[in-house]
DNA sequence: TATTTGTACGCAAACGTTTGCGGTAACGTT
DNA sequence: AACGTTACCGCAAACGTTTGCGTACAAATA
């Protein structure tokens, strides 16, 4: 347990020369010759000189640390999107802070003021759909570059890194179409949540583009949408006169659910009714039938946000407030499609 | 973009008092007088004063963040047990970076050296199984303290948090053998991999003790199991004279593949073949049959990781050395027993 | 030669917090 | 009245780094 930190002072001592030189030096200022420079350099290699960050943080109100906010480390999307984030991070030279808020607003807004309290550079957050006034994150915003990532919102006015999620939907509905299928049902969450708005918003513009009617019955919304809702859900659908012949819910999860129901019930899948989910997680590919679903590029979504959120940091005058839109990929599976 | 952070300067300059008092009365130091303490901490509540941690923890060598470095953030069991660091951390206090080392020695080993330049007070660490060489590890040890968690290793003196891999591998075999299986093969990695050979460990036991032979044949070891290796594996078994009547894959997606080409081959699981995994992933439940596997407490041993942690941060003369283990816990499903 | 320019380095302040030490006043004790 | 004790509080140093400014010397210019 010894602490042998060499400092600034130590090298200087060494080399007989000032703090101040030792530190130019080590920053390549151009006030030093290359000759102190190149031994300066040497000797600090060979002391395994590391500054102390928090002296430099403190000093110069820069931390090279990014804070991360997501409502739940467990959920597998957010998982990949934190990859990405870890990565770019790491290349770029920043640490990383995660937190989670666990969906709880109170826990949220606690866990930013603490991300200032570090003096992180910037925040990257996934809001929680529980997230019902925006003033906390707001007031974040005067202090330390926000950048949104997959859960955003238009009342906060910053950067945004998200899916196409209402492009993605759409396709999937028309997919849907495309099959034959006529009464497409919806499983989905409720209005706070924004992935959720968006993939309806796709829903609702894919049927009215293709002269569908629009069924309030067969629109199901549900607060906490999970594999066990999407159970009780399908049952509902079922107990209904005019049963739907596809459904979309909005989350891989709920949707396998759906396909668990119906088997119980030996309801033909995807003749009867076809199903599809989005996020594309493992678990799609091992429900039997396997599952139509939307690919989130969520590795790449994590690096963009990282990527915007440096440029923001090193250029703190102009404050980012564009929203960039990644590709999800719809991949057709055996739920929607029987291969003959 | 405003910085108008409340120092204790300026609660002293606003309630004519030194910097010093400042600083004790919030610290709740014996020399203040009561009216003083309630004073300047509603002064501080009022005006929104944090603490600059970095001045904190330049001042103090503390910096309350605890490294955390995983192989794969995104591996299910690995996501819980970093929630319940994050919320075991949160709770005391303490700061949390993650990082990831990608099954990558030379990347660990790095990340291990940014962890200590960023004064971390602690490194909780689940060591790659590429790791073949421990210096760089065991030079860590010097200067911070560290605690291993689910993959751990007895070349490191440090205090550790695991599963009772063996005792937990042994209860399942055992329950193969008591629903009347006599030939048991297992799917594991290299010897390289902590877990795997603990768990094969637990297999040998069950074997002996129940004087069952062993054979080389049905004992399978890949480098990066998998569900694709245990698809590839199980074609294997399926080549081989003797048939074995059970498997234990390691891993739970090796056991999903495992079941998945036995259903090509029409096998009859549990009768012809059962199936026992290892961790109780959410895709265990999601395969048909649903897989008999033991249950990690994910939470649990991250959430103990951080409590002996901050135990050995806060007494650093006593460095630990004890080995804790969690108690898994055998889930018996349809992969394994047909409820009649 | 006198003046300017440039190069290479040192001095010292500053960042916000903690803390050992010293000091003052009020109080209690003989 | 003199002394010791106690309760509060301030002074100033320290942590390691960066940086504006000053300065010494050499080289270039006039």
């Amino acid at each position: 347990m010894k602490k042998e930190t060499t400092s600034l002072k130590k090298l200087a001592q060494e080399l007989n020369l000032s703090v101040s030189t030792i530190s130019r030096a080590l920053n390549d200022h151009p006030d030093i010759s290359d000759s102190t420079k190149t031994k300066v350099q040497k000797l600090a290699a060979k002391l395994n000189y590391v500054p102390n960050i928090f002296a430099k943080g403190f000093r110069q109100h820069k931390t090279n640390i990014i804070g991360v906010i997501v409502p739940n480390i467990t959920h597998y999307f957010t998982s990949t999107i934190l990859k990405g984030i870890l990565e770019e991070a790491s290349l770029k030279g920043y640490r990383v802070i995660i937190s989670e808020s666990n969906n709880d607003a109170v826990k949220q807004t606690e866990m930013l003021k603490t991300m200032l309290q570090f003096n992180v550079d910037g925040i990257l957050m996934s809001i929680s759909k529980v997230t019902r006034q925006v003033d906390d994150i707001l007031r974040i915003i005067d202090n330390v570059p926000l950048i949104l990532f997959d859960k955003a919102s238009n009342k906060i006015p910053c950067s945004q890194v998200v899916i196409n999620e209402e492009e993605s939907a759409y396709n999937a509905i028309e997919h849907l179409i495309n099959i034959g299928k006529k009464r497409i049902a919806i499983i989905k969450e409720n209005e706070y949540s924004y992935n959720s708005e968006r993939r309806y918003a796709g829903y609702l513009r894919a049927l009215k583009e293709h002269n569908i009617p629009i069924d309030e019955k067969i629109i199901i919304s549900v607060d906490d949408i999970s594999l066990r809702q999407g159970k009780r859900m399908t049952n509902l659908l079922l107990s209904i006169k005019n049963k739907p012949d596809a459904i979309f819910a909005i989350t891989d999860s709920a949707a396998i659910g759906v396909i668990q129901t119906l088997k119980k019930f030996n309801i033909k899948i995807p003749e009867e009714i076809a199903i599809i989910g989005f996020s594309n997680s493992i678990n799609s590919t091992i429900i039997e039938p396997m599952l139509t679903t939307i690919d989130q590029p969520g590795e790449r979504m994590g690096a963009t946000a990282v990527k915007y959120m440096i440029e923001e940091i090193e250029n703190p005058n102009d404050i980012g407030n564009k929203t960039i839109e990644l590709k999800g990929n719809l991949i057709i599976r055996d739920s929607t499609f029987k291969a003959s």
